[in-house]
DNA sequence: GCCAACGTTGGC
DNA sequence: GCCAACGTTGGC
């Protein structure tokens, strides 16, 4: 049995947010269309494993709440629809390019967890959230970086 | 294989 | 709305 991994995901919460994922209980995270968070997603994720769940484009900007890997990756069916926003015309359904999982939600942070003050948390330097220019919207998160945010946001599950 | 151009992300 | 940073594309 592999070690349990953690993860953070972004979503800009005009979009759908951490209340949306509370409401719907289970997700699909479709429309992904990067090479390296597709790697993560597929080859990384296994079901039960931990994510942060982090607001984007949002004011303040900050990790809202948990949710877990609800099941493994499969094709993400948007890469092959025309009417989608999402839809990539060079993916051969033989061998789709894209990969999507789904998440359930777990719980809400007690308080949004600014990034502006993650920032200044001892023992998060490394992060890669907190990386110049980072845009990935997969990322993974160690155990000692999800202990110290859980604590923060005063989470259950550390 | 290089790299300029372009499109997107996301903090501010 | 701005723009720095980054990923992708495509000409050569």
């Amino acid at each position: 049995m592999a070690e349990k991994q953690y993860w953070l995901i972004k979503s800009e919460p005009d979009v759908y947010s951490i209340d949306d994922l509370a409401r719907d209980g289970r997700t699909g995270w479709e429309g992904v269309r990067n090479y390296q968070a597709r790697n993560f997603m597929r080859d990384g994720m296994k079901v039960g494993d931990l994510v942060f769940f982090y607001h984007s484009s949002a004011d303040p900007a900050g990790i809202a709440g948990v949710a877990k890997v609800a099941g493994r990756a499969y094709p993400d069916p948007s890469q092959f629809d025309r009417k989608s926003e999402y839809y990539d015309a060079d993916s051969d359904p033989d061998q789709p390019r894209w990969m999507m999982v789904d998440v359930e939600f777990v719980e809400k942070c007690k308080r949004l967890i600014p990034l502006d003050e993650l920032r200044g948390v001892k023992g998060l330097e490394k992060m890669a959230l907190l990386k110049r220019g980072q845009r990935l919207s997969i990322q993974p998160v160690t155990p000692g970086e999800w202990a110290i945010i859980a604590k923060l946001a005063g989470l259950k599950c550390r």
